[in-house]
RNA sequence: GGUGGAGUGGCCGAGAGGCGAGGCAACGGCCUGCAAAGCCGUCUACACGGGUUCAAAUCCCGUCUCCACCUCCA
């Protein structure tokens, strides 16, 4: 079967053929790193951490993935000269912030993860070759710019399907030394009152990357001048991708074959922004909230659609993490698992542009026929099944089993805790059997209070932490 | 003004001419000492108005509403 890709470039799906057969190369725009990321700014990663795993595990491609970090920029700049930090520092702390954050959600780490501050040198080169095609200028105030030449360009406006004369002129934009204002900043004259290490020597005077070259330069160090799946938020499609898309072809090379964007978190039909608090920022979230639960939730939705953050959607997740967690639980009282065969209907699924929902439907219906296999008391059909439930929650980075999700908590305590919570149980199974049920009630009362759930089953009880003690009123 | 996306049951959310995706919630039943979990069942939905068709949520025409982007937002 054919993976189908929604292609952004041609507004349609394409089924995906590698430049290179067995291999396939990604580059996603990472983030800006200015400040701690909140839920929005991650979906993006773990959308296309599902497309990796699909690519690896349901296509046995040898993907490359290449995330890059904007580590100068203005915004990075203002803020930490406003809180008084030398601005690399301050990149580099929410560069961390990010990666612990994207860690906790089980984003498998790129390939590799190159930083604008480290290819000066590959921008001057994209920057000599633009202006020797006559494709861009530096400025004609002497700032030091130098600006991409729109209407030298006439595939310009090719992505996003648009004619330069229908674009509105921004309101915003700086026109100070370019022949149109649509032109945009390959590269960026320094300032004065600008850090001195924030700059950097050129043929065209010193200065700093502009956002959109730093892209187009890594990608061709480390995919080469023609890759295969470019990925973004959506967001980015214009202006970022397309000025890409502008410099590179400008330049001569192919670049992207695919164009992959991400829809985004919304709060009340608004996209988050920093005023909304840091609430939702994911490391402090997931204080409160399980980080698999998070991943489930931003995982669930297909990766164009909008996902309306409210409260309570949350819940939803966990309560579907819950079913998965719950079947697997009983079905492999041994937490082991032979990872099984992926179903048919979830590799159709993932391969129709990765509908996560309609692949969830197959997951679910798996389970259900787990657990009617269970309660039969077909033991070895519902450890089969769960085989098969535990390869396809891997696929979508949801496997509770993962030891990405079991590795908190040392052994000692655990164990500690294993046997205080096993004393009470057989306490209780004593009570049970006198039919002293009063005592058994008040033992399972005592340890619900305490985040503890216990289920009774013909083979004796079990019991889970829940973490979510309940308060008697 | 230009470009693109979307409106599906109480909620979330797939599907895309006939056969009720799935999850959550609620209610009823089975099971249970009682629960929990699980299983079975109920709540028969597609923004609106026309049209095509034996048959439309799905195709066509029109209307309404919402959202995103239009030069440094994931």
């Amino acid at each position: 079967m054919t993976l189908q890709i929604f292609d952004t470039a041609t507004g349609s799906q394409r089924p995906f053929e590698p430049l290179r057969e067995g291999h396939v190369g990604i580059y996603i725009c990472g983030l800006t790193t200015q400040g701690a990321p909140h839920i929005g700014h991650v979906r993006f990663a773990v959308a296309f951490d599902i497309l990796r795993r699909w690519l690896t595990t349901g296509h046995g491609y040898d993907v490359t993935l290449v995330r890059n970090v904007t580590d100068i920029d203005d915004k990075i700049l203002a803020k930490s000269a406003e809180a008084d930090v030398p601005w690399n520092q301050w990149s580099y702390n929410f560069e961390r912030a990010t990666n612990d954050a994207l860690d906790l959600l089980g984003v498998l780490r790129p390939s590799y993860e190159p930083r604008a501050t480290g290819h000066i040198t590959d921008m001057v080169d994209l920057v000599r070759m633009l202006i020797d095609k006559g494709h861009a200028y530096p400025a004609e105030d002497g700032s030091g710019d130098v600006y991409f030449d729109v209407k030298s360009w006439p595939e310009y406006g090719q992505l996003t399907r648009q004619r330069i004369d229908d674009m509105e002129p921004a309101a915003d934009a700086d026109p100070r030394g370019k022949r149109d204002p649509r032109d945009f900043a390959l590269w960026k004259g320094s300032k004065s009152g600008e850090p001195a290490n924030a700059s950097w020597p050129t043929p065209w005077g010193d200065g700093r990357p502009g956002w959109h070259l730093e892209c187009s330069a890594m990608v061709r160090r480390w995919l080469g001048d023609t890759f295969d799946i470019h990925g973004g938020g959506i967001d980015l499609r214009f202006p970022h991708h397309e000025n890409e898309q502008a410099q590179s072809r400008g330049a001569g090379l192919g670049f992207a074959r695919y164009w992959m964007h991400n829809g985004w978190v919304t709060i009340s039909g608004e996209k988050m922004s920093k005023s909304l608090g840091n609430s939702l920022a994911v490391l402090e979230l997931t204080k409160t909230v399980r980080p698999l639960v998070l991943r489930y939730y931003l995982g669930a939705v297909h990766y164009r659609s909008t996902i309306e953050y409210q409260p309570g959607s949350l819940d939803e997740a966990a309560a579907a993490v819950e079913r998965i967690e719950g079947f697997l639980d009983r079905a492999l009282p041994s937490g082991l698992a032979e990872s099984g065969a992926i179903p048919t209907a979830f590799a159709e699924a993932m391969d129709d542009d990765l509908n996560v929902s309609g692949a969830l439907a197959v997951v679910f219906d798996h389970i259900r026929q787990g657990n009617i296999a269970l309660d039969d008391g077909d033991t070895g059909k519902a450890a089969e099944i769960a085989g098969q439930v535990v390869a396809m929650t891997e696929v979508l980075g949801v496997n509770p089993l993962a030891k990405q999700w079991n590795s908190s908590g040392d052994g000692a305590t655990t164990a500690a805790l294993g046997s205080l919570v096993e004393s009470l149980i057989d306490a209780r199974a004593r009570a049970r059997k006198d039919r002293d049920f009063t005592t058994a009630d008040q033992i399972r009362d005592q340890l619900t209070a305490a985040g503890i759930a216990v289920e009774d089953s013909p083979d004796g009880a079990r019991w889970t932490v829940t973490g979510k003690p309940t308060k008697d009123d």
